[in-house]
Order: structure tokens, then C-alpha cells, then sequence
DNA sequence: CAAATAGTGTCTCTAAGACAATATCAC
DNA sequence: GTGATATTGTCTTAGAGACACTATTTG
């Protein structure tokens, strides 16, 4: 009779075949757009970091950026770690968004993808310390519904504009999957990654699970209400929210100072 | 210049390690218990499918279903062949749960699960045809919280009683995950998956979500509401459960027979 | 008729949306 | 004072929970 220590002893990995696995990166920031006006407070736009690909496949091609999981690290250290090495910063956190599995998704072979949105909050961002540094570029993100009911994604930068066209071809647990019908030149199955991560953002927007990690420590209650009037792309009266939100900040004493107009309160998250 | 193809032909998947992926199934039923009473309705109780481990690691420990994915299914294709080899039955839905990827947490070397709850219906389980066949059996399941604010989690076949103790470790984005203070004799980081899973069912529950997945296709309104108490864990009145559902089924034409009471419409999904 | 569930109506309370009104700063 | 945002208050409406009541079957 052998023992489990026998039994591990003996034990050869390499009995089955096995696929890479990656974590593949949603990096998603709000950016605040000068506005023309001095006293008028500055409007927002979602950001999503995406990397030029040097290499095959997909070479010269937008993609997001990630990388293979290694011995020792759970499948979010990867996601983290990737993020950080991409943006060179720490995500205020990381949500997951699915897994990608589908045979033939990556021409190199049996490959699988974790992947994850991480939430970078602007102030964090060293913007130029990382823009030279590769092809990694912040892209101005639209996603919005037309009305044929099938999902635009438009990103741009600068003359730079990826347009992609997805189905919805699933909404189950409050995840939403969709079938690419265009992926707008984004490499491997990345539009429809990055499909389902806003639509999942979206979702968890509402109950202020995330919005907090868009922003620094201290803000103001309005500069909250744009975060999450940008990500689910609605409007909301601000009476409206402050008393929706009030049971999930405290106040500070400081205000801010010299915007043109009165004063706000700033507050930190309960 | 490589072009595409001569990239992709020379291309080793070798060139880094490689986990083995798993898919690990929390099967989930929801049996009628039988009442003393002719004229009472059934009551109704969460049941798990646990398999008891025949080899090393674990050996003669209760684990969950699971299994190694091949190459060309997807992994939520292994998870429903998974689950109808166990069960020898096609699910009403899978819904994923999460990715298990600790270091350590498989004696046998580097393997990461991805856990799926599947949903059956029990109409459609063949009890004698698997209950034999192999050391698969379902076991009822109680998990509550503790007035320390841990978590137990109660799972009993016959005499067998396992015991476990979690404490949670984080809530986020609507999915709560833990730490194990006791497995209870659950195999690997197996009482870990299952609370997330029914925390997640919890969750899902309450929108319904998943609740019709637990019954046949035709169903009276006590029925579903019975699922979804036993689900959360909570009693509700009948009118208001009425009113909450009614924008989700379709009636039939057809009652209920011999039931010893008043016959109740049976109901469709909408 | 009794016991049990099926099904309806209504009251209250809370929370969300709409909107009006006031407060306060930089210029 | 003017123009902008900050902040408060209130009206209306939708939905959830509580509860009382009626309906229908089997034995």
C-alpha cells in the first residue's frame, strides 16, 4: 500500500497536457478634460491603457497588456504584478472579469486568459514616465448600445481610433458575454474582454463598489458623482446622489480652495 | 524580416512553465424533504454533491468534482462535462465562482481550479443510477454565520458530518471570499470554494437569478419561493413574493392535482 | 366542516427621482 | 453683482414588508 508521501514522490506533472495560462489587464482610469471655462469644473472621460505589440502575433497591433502566470504567485499577485509593470503604479484594486478559454483565441496554442479590470486612480499615474517608455497609451473609451441593440466600443488616441462591433450574446449572474462581430483591429479576443469588463464595471458602479478607487483619498462629493455618471455614461441630480451616497463617506474639515466658484467639502470613504 | 507564419511555426509553447488547470464543481440540488403530514407541502433542503477520494492526495477525504481541461473544450465546457460525468446529468446552469490559485494549495505541484457552481434540477437527477456507482453522494448543506462573525459551513451525509469554519477574509465587488480556520476534513482548499459558491448563490438569488434552474420547467409560485428561502435562508410572505415574481413567469393553464388543498397554477419562466 | 395552501387587497414605510430654493466663493 | 458650483429641503411616485382576508381542494 503506498503512502501519500510515496504517492507525491512519484507524482509526474507532465502526465497531462497543459495550457498557459495568462492574466490579461483592463487598466482603467478617469481623466479629467480642461474645460475652456476657468470657473467651470473639469468634465471626464474614461481611460483605458492599451500596448502596441512589437512582436507576432498581432504584431504592430493595439492589445492589453499582461502576461504569463509564474510558479509561486496566485492568479491576482499576476494581475497586479503586470498591471505595475505596465502602468508603473499599484491599482487602487482589481476586479475579475472572467476567463477566456476558447480553443484557437491565440495562434501560438492552448493559452488561456484571466482577466481582470484594475481600477488606477488618476493622481497615481506617472503619466509621462511611462509614455515614452513603450508603446503603452492611454485611449479614450466610448461603449455604448445602438439601435440595432448591438454594442460599439470606440477607443482613440490621438489619430489613433479602434472601432469594434459586439453582440450581446449572454446576460447571466449580472455578467454580460459577448460575440465579436468586428474587433476594430484589437488583437486576439481583447474587444470582447474589454466588452465584458465595462459592462461588468458598469454594474458594480452602481452600488459604489468601485468608484472610490478612481479617486484619491480625499474628494469632493461632486467629483464622485462624475465617476460614476462617466463610467455608467448616465446623469444624475446632485441632490439625488449626495443622499444616496451619504452613508458610505465621512466629511473632513478641509475644502477645496480657488476653483471660481464656492467652495466644496472633502470627503473620505467610510 | 519573421513573418507571421514563420513566427507562429516556430514557436514552443515549452519556453515557460506551465500549470495544470482544473475545473472543480459545486453541484448543487435542492431536495423536497418529506413531510409527516398528507397534507402538507415538502419542505426543502440544499444538497452538495461530494466525491470521496480513492487515490492520493486526500485519500478517503469528501472532495468536490472536478477535473483536468483538455485541450479544445473551453473551461466552462469541462466544467459542464465534469459535472454530468459526476452527476450523469446535463445542468440547468453553471455560474462561475472563481479561480483558486494559491501556492500550496494541491500537494501534487502547481494546479489552479476554476470553480463553477452547477445548478440541477431535481427532477432530472437519476438518485440510484450515480448514488452506487461511485463514492459520489449528496450531502445537506447548512452555512451560517456565527454570532463571532465567523462563518459555518455544515455538510452531512448519513452519519457523516463535516464540519468547517471560515472567517471572512473580504467582500468585494459582491463576491466574498475566505479563509479557512477549518476544513472540516474537506480536501484541498475545497471548504474555501464552497463558501464562495454559496455565498455567490446567496447573491445571485436574490434578483432570480438562478432560482428557476432549480426547478422543472413548469413549477407552482410556493414552489420558487421555497427554493429561494432555502437559498438565503430566509422566510418570506407569500403575497409580496408574489407581487416581486410576477414580472418573471408566464402562467399555464395547468393546476396541481392531489395535493390534499387548495390545487395551485402551475407557472412557466418568462 | 377542518386543515392546509392558493391567491387578493391594502396599509405603511422607505428610497429614488424631480425640482425648487438657498449658500458661498472668485472675479 | 455675476456666474458657477455647493448644499438643503420637499413633493411625488414606485416598491418592499406586514397583515388581513377570501377561495378552493381533500378527507
Amino acid at each position: 500500500m503506498q503512502s501519500e508521501k510515496e504517492f507525491l514522490s512519484e507524482y509526474r506533472m507532465d502526465k497531462y497536457e497543459r495550457p498557459s495560462v495568462t492574466a490579461d489587464i483592463v487598466a482603467l482610469m478617469i481623466r479629467s478634460t480642461e474645460s475652456e471655462n476657468y470657473r467651470q469644473n473639469s468634465g471626464n472621460k474614461l481611460a483605458l491603457l492599451l500596448v502596441k505589440r512589437g512582436g507576432h502575433p498581432f504584431k504592430d497591433h493595439w492589445a492589453l497588456p499582461g502576461g504569463f502566470m509564474t510558479p509561486g504567485e496566485t492568479i491576482e499577485e499576476c494581475a497586479l504584478r503586470e498591471t505595475k509593470e505596465e502602468t508603473n503604479v499599484q491599482p487602487a484594486s482589481i476586479m475579475p472579469v472572467g476567463v477566456f478559454s476558447k480553443p484557437g483565441r491565440d495562434p501560438r496554442g492552448w493559452i488561456i486568459s484571466n482577466a481582470y479590470a484594475s481600477i488606477i486612480s488618476e493622481d497615481s499615474v506617472d503619466q509621462k514616465g511611462q509614455d515614452d517608455a513603450q508603446d503603452a497609451q492611454w485611449f479614450d473609451v466610448e461603449f455604448d448600445q445602438t439601435e440595432s441593440g448591438d454594442y460599439s466600443l470606440c477607443l482613440t488616441y490621438g489619430d489613433v481610433r479602434l472601432n469594434a462591433l459586439l453582440t450581446e450574446k449572454e446576460e447571466k449572474f449580472g455578467r454580460t458575454s459577448f460575440n465579436v462581430k468586428d474587433s476594430g483591429g484589437l488583437a486576439f479576443d481583447h474587444a470582447e474582454i474589454i466588452a465584458s469588463a465595462l459592462c461588468m464595471l458598469r454594474n458594480n458602479a452602481k452600488n459604489f463598489d468601485i468608484i472610490f478607487d478612481f479617486l484619491p483619498e480625499k474628494f469632493t462629493l461632486s467629483a464622485l458623482q462624475r465617476v460614476q455618471e462617466t463610467i455608467m455614461n448616465i446623469s444624475i441630480l446632485p441632490a439625488n446622489f449626495r443622499r444616496k451616497i451619504s452613508g458610505y463617506v465621512v466629511e473632513t474639515d478641509e475644502y477645496t480652495q480657488g476653483v471660481g466658484h464656492r467652495p466644496a467639502k472633502l470627503y473620505r470613504r467610510k
